[in-house]
RNA sequence: GCCCCUUUAGCUCAGUCGGCAGAGCGUCUCCAUGGUAAGGAGAAGGUCUACGGUUCGAUUCCGUAAAGGGGCUCCA
């Protein structure tokens, strides 16, 4: 039989609650997975859709693609891998023992305790194996066990034995395993003589063959604490990809080598932004004069925008007394996130990790009247934190960084309106950076908090109707918040996709009252201001590595260090460029003329490849008719155009902030 | 912090099965003066990350450290 293209119909359909998964709903249907019982639709309520699973029979073993490229389709196909991963594995390397194996996004892992730890020779092996066993087409069939059974069965499989006895996981993942009503195994069985071949205790589902996984790939190795938990031991993980078609991988991997090429790390090496001096310490990064360019133009606007939103700006020390963190409860709970601290004089400094209590002795520099509240302090306030070895990473998580500080210090009528004014002023602020798609967590009370419960229900609420107001999709993270407060994380998706946490908000009920904050009311009597901390960028290393990726290193014009390259046809226009550029600092702008002994075109690519939004050219023609021609850095063009207006031109180009993309076209006339 | 991997010229990388090393790009010099993505020639540049050990001899093997990478845990 050969391979049908069209689908199977599907022979049921079934209504079930929104939100249920696909496998959930055949379940429901009553399909037996791998039994030869065809396909199924999906009637998803609240989508009002119809999904069709092409659950095809086993029976027919070319049977067109797998499940279709639906989210559960994918999932099941890589969690198919996962077992042929696992057995291709335990055949190569007898003795290993299996931990989980659940599909993640774009693919799959699984957990190993091996004889030995694996090296990318084992993955290319691992990898020839699993291939052998997708094209022996052995049958997936699913088998309920019961506990006593199971424990029999994986007698030597002590990860599995753990499993058997959580009734569920406590994680997705492990639920993956033991999730649902009764233990289950699935079973690997040849193709023709149906010889049991490989088994694992999984819930599934599962595909009706290994032929069904059609692209995969190994991708790393890497090591993972059983269950989660630095106290357990370390297994021997490796990551894989699977997708429904070799395209679909191929993409796939297209998309990873585009991630890799905009990698901040690579491109502030490249464009000659930042790097970290192995003498100075890891995480500790130097902006070079580019990369200082355009975090001095970060700053610049946000100082603008803060100045515009009523803040007020303060200046604070990087070192301190002890006692300021012993105060603040730090030093209690933060202590090994410190860099230890220096004597002097017989008293410990330490350097800060955080700028709230600095900006709390601003407040309580004198007293404080209603009046003046909200009070808005911001500060560039550079930290230091103690990252452990294994996390630094480049300047997304660095051991010292600069945050964009504030904290409002407001009355409690004041809470809900500051924080409903701040998140716009966040989401306005992040959109002028060119940051558009925007989604948060609010995480709410955690089972250890501080304060009191109907306070973190105020502070809750206020933060949700924040998000209301503000019109940003959000989730609840229920008892992800800090001890000490609840907050609103934003996080924004750039220009392929990925998703990154910036910008956080919090309101704090536990430092007002350990440094005795007050302020007088209109009746006369005292009251405990709340505090609201926020850092928008996160820090502008942060941000600054972020945008990085966004823009690939095509940074704005308005942010570009160098705003245009001046480029000599021959070296008789070099003197006139000098006064073309001296005309354009005069406009503000960054230039740069490239006077060099390279030929016209070398200086083109070389401008190019640097990113720069504008090459100004000028050979004799322009040179007498004192003109350029300029070309934007998408290869548009125009030429004879007068100095002047050039210059003008690109002024109000770069006046306006366009964040454009560099295969936009964008000149204004 | 934990597991695995890496570290050779400013950058990206070859290489030496243990006998002190190469390329391309970049830099410098000279020639070339070229109208929209690499003109040509020459030169400089490395205690092969550091420190121990094994060895007649270590850049190469072993150990430790540092820095970097992939993950895990963590990210107040």
């Amino acid at each position: 039989m050969s391979a049908t293209a069209s689908r199977p119909a599907p022979v049921q359909t079934v209504t079930v609650p929104a939100g249920t998964t696909a496998a959930d709903a055949l379940r429901e249907a009553g399909v037996e997975l791998n039994g030869p019982s065809g396909a199924v639709v999906v009637r998803d309520l609240a989508a009002g859709e119809l999904r069709d699973l092409a659950w095809a029979p086993q029976a027919d073993a070319d049977v067109a693609p797998v499940a279709a490229e639906s989210p559960d389709g994918l999932a099941v196909l890589r969690h198919s891998t996962a077992h042929v991963m696992a057995q291709a594995v335990q055949d190569l390397f007898p003795g290993t023992l299996l931990g989980i194996g659940p599909p993640i996004e774009n693919g799959f892992y699984y957990d190993f305790l091996p004889p030995r730890p694996f090296t990318p020779d084992d993955l290319t092996a691992i990898e020839a194996k699993m291939a052998e066993i997708i094209k022996a087409g052995q049958r997936f069939e699913r088998r309920p066990v019961t506990d006593a059974d199971a424990r029999i069965e994986l007698d030597a499989e002590t990860f599995k034995l753990e499993l058997i006895g959580l009734k569920g996981g406590q994680s997705s993942e492990e639920s993956v395993e033991v999730g649902g009503d009764g233990l289950t195994m699935y079973d690997n069985r040849d193709a023709k003589s149906g010889h049991l071949i490989w088994t694992d205790l999984c819930r599934g589902p599962h595909l009706p063959t290994t032929r069904r996984i059609p692209a995969f790939k190994l991708m790393r190795t890497a090591a993972a604490y059983w269950r989660g938990s630095e106290k357990n031991p370390q297994l021997q993980r490796i990551y894989g990809t699977a997708w429904a078609s070799r395209d679909d991988l191929k993409a796939h991997l297209v998309q990873l080598e585009e991630a890799a090429k905009r990698d901040h790390r690579k491109l502030g090496a490249e464009l000659d932004l930042f790097s970290f001096p192995e003498v100075i310490g890891s995480g500790l990064a130097v902006w070079h004069p580019k990369g200082g360019a355009i975090r001095r133009v970060m700053e610049e606007y946000s100082r603008r925008r803060h100045e515009e939103g009523g803040y007020e700006f303060v200046y604070t020390p990087h070192l301190t007394k002890a006692e300021l963190f012993e105060i603040s409860g730090h030093l209690d709970w933060f202590a090994e996130g410190m860099y230890p601290p220096m004597q002097m004089e017989g008293t410990d400094y330490y350097l800060k990790p955080m700028n709230c209590p600095m900006h709390i002795q601003v407040f309580k520099a004198r007293g404080r009247s209603y009046r003046e509240l909200p009070l808005r302090l911001f500060e560039f306030g550079t930290v230091y934190r103690f990252e452990k070895s294994g996390v630094v990473h480049g300047l997304t998580r660095a051991r010292g960084f600069t945050q964009d500080d504030a904290h409002i210090f407001c009355t409690p009528d004041q809470l809900q309106d500051e924080l409903a004014s701040l998140l716009q002023f966040t989401i306005d602020l992040l959109r002028d950076y060119g940051l558009t798609e925007f989604t948060a967590d609010l995480s709410t009370r955690p089972d250890k908090f501080v304060g009191e419960a109907a306070q973190w229900d105020i502070a809750e609420a206020a933060l949700e109707e924040a998000l209301k107001r503000a019109g940003v999709p959000y989730e609840l993270a229920l008892g992800e918040g800090a001890f000490y407060a609840p907050k609103i994380d934003v996080h924004v998706k750039d220009a392929i996709g990925r998703r990154w946490q910036l910008s956080t908000l919090q309101v704090d009920f536990q430092e007002p009252g350990r440094f005795g904050m007050e302020y007088q009311a209109a009746d006369g009597t005292r009251h405990r201001p709340y505090m609201i901390h926020r850092a928008l960028f996160g820090s502008e290393e942060r941000f600054f590595g972020i945008l990085l990726e966004h823009y690939a290193g095509a940074f704005p014009a308005w942010l570009a260090p160098v705003q245009a390259v001046l480029i000599p046809v021959t070296d008789d226009q070099v003197p006139y460029l000098y006064d073309v550029a001296a005309k354009a600092r005069a406009a503000r702008l960054r230039v740069e003329v490239d006077d060099s002994d390279d030929r016209m075109q070398k200086k083109i690519r070389t401008a190019q490849r640097q990113k720069v939004p504008f090459m100004i050219i000028a050979g004799a023609t322009d040179a007498d008719a004192g003109a350029v021609s300029f070309r934007y850095r998408d290869g548009e063009q125009r030429n004879g155009i007068p100095v002047d207006q050039a210059v003008a031109e690109i002024a109000d180009f770069v006046a306006r902030r366009v964040n454009d993309s560099p295969t936009a076209v964008h000149f204004a006339s």
